[in-house]
DNA sequence: TTTTTAAGTGTGCGAAAAACACTTTTATAT
DNA sequence: ATATAAAAGTGTTTTTCGCACACTTAAAAA
């Protein structure tokens, strides 16, 4: 059975992983100083090999929960790339996710442990290979996904407040956005609860809190309701 | 330097190539009688082994040279896919991509040659392997390209009637638009040429052709201005 | 009790999308 | 020559949606 396809070339398989966070009205990306040849110490995404007997779901799971220590993460695929010299370490086929996960979820002990640190989108500058090339297509795909998907709320706590909410898609988009416009579009749509309890974190007033109710969503998605995002 | 990443795995890649083509107001794709074990006889997508020396884009474009007999085809990736099990021949990873080609240039001799056929994609049931997700994911993806971007083009002979192309953009949305407003907002976008002839072929009046002006539209993404399509 | 700061709230205008039906052309049949 | 048939071509009205816009409220801190 495995020997079907003896005659073929194998190559090597990578995944990298683009991990994205939210914080302080900013998105972030973890970058790491790479651990080996060649272009050790340079700026890099998050990647690994694929073993034989891993999907590739499974390893960008594994490489993406060594360096974050979060696990069941929410990730899109971005796509393969395959230059032949993409690497200058070996002949190598890249297949790019990005992970959208909730900062707070994030084990800092491992930031040490892998020299990671978490750099705003908007400072990212160079990276080695083509990973700025990754990383630009992977903005590029969450925009789109963000305008249809309501991929945003796992960049945030499973509570958070609309100015939050609000600022997160600022971010996502890169421009601001109505007050007012915005909190009626996200609210007509139905899929968010008020909670009683308000975040006083950031102004004296304090926000109320808000959860998104994904059963609602995927509910009304089956049911042939259009619920476009923002 | 190949040495590097000795010790990793080493899988087979192959490329799955979607080839599209618009004839009688219909999409059609090519289905093959696949030729190798296993499954062989199953009704497939062109695919075909990514070699060492060969790019992702070189490879897909070799397979799909050589079931349809052309070169410098409009394509476009739909992702990886690379469950484990996916191919019971062995341990693959799929990268899949869709073709757009102006079904007269066609080869008709490399239909015999190949077992291919054209089977309107209303009709065409099930394929082997996962490749009938890989066809649902290529349409769906088409649909969202074509709404943003120029792509149905490739689809058509370089002169085209305004009739010819709402069929088509009707053929990828599977749903009737109206002729009035197509015409409007397709020519409003100054993007189309009107040439001087008439294709008489599909009614006695005739309809006139024209032409999508590529540097025209390049020019006006270029300078800011957005072209939406259809 | 005054001040400060962010949260929260409603309306009106303009552009774009969608609905809608008749006239024109010309080959073919009578 | 005239009638017929069949698809191409053409504008206007209505509806919907996006976008601009400014004041009030709550509550901690001074």
């Amino acid at each position: 059975m495995t020997l079907l396809y003896s005659k073929e070339d194998r190559l090597l398989v990578a995944v990298d992983c683009i991990v994205l966070g939210f914080q302080d009205k900013e998105i972030n990306v973890l970058i790491v100083k790479r651990k080996l040849n060649p272009l050790k110490g340079g700026r890099s995404l998050m990647g690994g090999f694929v073993r034989k007997n891993e999907s590739l779901n499974e390893a960008v799971a594994r490489v993406g929960a060594g360096y974050t220590g979060v696990e069941n993460v929410y990730m899109e695929q971005v796509g393969a790339y395959g230059e032949v010299n993409r690497d200058p370490g070996g002949r190598v086929i890249s297949v790019v996710y990005y992970a959208l996960i909730d900062m707070h979820r994030f084990d800092e002990q491992l930031k040490d442990r892998h020299n990671t640190e978490w750099v705003n989108i908007k400072n990212v500058g160079a990276l080695i290979l083509d990973h700025r090339r990754f990383l630009d297509d992977a903005l590029h795909h969450l925009r789109l996904q963000s305008a249809t998907h309501p991929v945003g709320f796992n960049l945030l706590p499973e509570r958070f407040t609309l100015p939050q909410l609000q600022s997160l898609y600022e971010a996502i988009y890169a421009r601001d956005l109505d007050k007012r416009n915005f909190r009626k579009k996200i609210l007509e749509m139905g899929v968010l609860e008020k909670l009683d309890e308000k975040d006083k974190s950031s102004s004296k007033r304090g926000a109320f809190y808000y959860r998104f109710n994904k059963e609602k969503y995927d509910y009304m998605v089956k049911n042939g309701v259009d619920v476009s995002f923002i």
